[in-house]
DNA sequence: TAAAAATACTCCATAGGTATTTTAT
DNA sequence: ATAAAATACCTATGGAGTATTTTTA
């Protein structure tokens, strides 16, 4: 096995066609042809079907595709990772920040920032910054508890209450002291969302829908995009943490509890298991935030 | 980049030596040499530090071979698979079947025996049947519903009750009609669990733990495997769906059920989003366990 | 000084190029 | 007839070998 056959092949599935392929590839097609052949004779399947003419991969060629690509994609981001890993300054604490937590965690920042001056704060998407920490390039992360918290070392912190902010021209009296599931399924919204990966917004989805269906018109990545565009006057209503809204004033709109809360944000403090922190720091992440009684982080094991 | 260097320099990682990687990898030391000096060239990072006479990998060298180790395993997959993706018979219809619910799903599997005769059933564990899945090997599964069951086509079944089965010499008087967590807690227990991955284990040993924690004295992947072994005198006691117990006889043994249930077995047919099965047998998959209204199944999408 | 890694140099297999033939539309 | 893939044949690069030197414990 060869990765430059894969990558070839991939490049041929892509194109349709060996010519167009060689020609993407900075190739002629004659050599191009006979590493197909290759890859053929080594693996002892049938990859592509040449009807003459044209050339369409096979049903076990399709597969191949799929986890090829898949083993490219990793190839590529081992050489990219590995060089930005060695180029990590060694001196500096890297910290990943969810978007959704920005504001939750600010007390828990600047406390590092005192303690532990020279600070790296990596503002994202969850997924992205999950994604991080697993390749060594964070130290710790403050975002949503992961799916596979076993992955990782996580200390939870309370689940933060839901609210819903809603513009004021969809409401027709007073604002109402607290709001339901099912009134919002009335309102167009926007919703958090990762960019890949499922997360918070899959639950309320799945929450919406049980309550009537729910009419998303948008999904933002970022929180501070849809309060923006909200008080811009779009007219539309989010669901967020609270901790996100506190200390804000949307201008046209009004920020009202969900009840009964639905429990989906709950902000972790996460760390790769194999990690070793400097003390001072693995002190300010259990102290002020160990408050959760069925937190996963477990120190017996 | 080339899969040799990546897969010379694991070996030499794990030899902690040139020369003794050189042996086991039916080669000279020099090349073996040149091909690392390669790698760091390639790669613009020095992935070894040498002290002369030893060598041993830098955090960067680490990190590489980490990330190395999955692409070539992944790489052996690919041409383990492709070639028996190939050679799966056609016009088979195979069905995975976890262990956990080898009995729950006799009925589906007699029914799918009528209408659809050349069936191929591989009973394993539900991780392995999962991978099965997503390799397209499988038309589908009948197993516990997957952690994140949007990747995939779910049908949920009812949730099954949870029964602890109990060695007698653990009761002092008569067998009681139900019992809790807690009382578990005092038993030494047998718990089936995945091979590989996180799955109702897991969900169990939590709530245990919570409940005064748990003697877990073993951990068996075959729910049969461990009722053999306490009709066999094993003085233990084990969690399993009521199902699996049903038209058992255990020697020895009584059969409790768990109260408040935990609700933790979950059975589930699960189909690739992609595959498509026979009108026969799809109709088979929703028609007879089509009775969870908060099923996952959404047909309009 | 002994053991391991690096260097020097040779040789062959694999990858790429050009010219040409085959095949299916 | 034409466009695309396959074949034939030649060249160049990369990987593997042996002999030897350098390095350090």
């Amino acid at each position: 096995m060869n990765i430059k056959r894969l990558r070839y092949f991939c490049t041929v599935v892509e194109c349709g066609s060996v010519s167009k392929a060689a020609q993407v590839l900075h190739l002629s097609q004659p050599p191009l042809s006979k590493r197909l052949q290759e890859l053929e004779a080594e693996t002892g399947v049938p990859l592509l079907a040449r009807q003459g003419n044209k050339i369409a991969p096979t049903a076990a060629g399709w597969f191949f595709y799929e986890r090829a690509l898949e083993i490219l994609r990793h190839i590529d981001q081992l050489e990219r990772e590995t060089r930005l890993f060695s180029a990590r300054p060694q001196h500096l604490l890297q910290v990943g920040l969810s978007y959704l937590y920005r504001r939750y965690f600010t007390p828990l920042v600047l406390a590092l920032q005192q303690v532990y001056p020279p600070l790296r704060v990596m503002v994202s998407d969850s997924s992205h910054i999950e994604h991080l920490l697993d390749s060594q390039m964070l130290d710790f992360a403050l975002i949503q508890k992961p799916q596979q918290p076993q992955r990782f070392l996580c200390t939870p912190c309370l689940p933060l209450a839901t609210v819903a902010v809603l513009h004021r021209s969809l409401l027709t009296g007073a604002p109402p002291a607290s709001i339901t599931l099912a009134e919002l399924c009335h309102y167009p919204l926007i919703l958090q969302r990762l960019i890949n990966g499922t997360g918070v917004y899959d639950s309320l989805l799945d929450l919406l829908r049980k309550s009537g269906g729910a009419d998303v018109r948008m999904q933002v990545s970022q929180p501070e995009a849809i309060l923006d565009w909200l008080a811009a006057g779009l007219e539309a209503a989010t669901l967020l943490p609270v901790s996100e809204t506190q200390a804000v004033d949307v201008a046209q709109c009004v920020v009202v509890p969900l009840a009964p809360d639905p429990q989906v944000y709950f902000p972790c403090i996460v760390r790769n298991t194999t990690a070793t922190l400097p003390d001072d720091v693995a002190a300010l992440l259990v102290q002020p935030f160990l408050n959760n009684p069925g937190a996963n982080h477990d120190p017996s094991r």
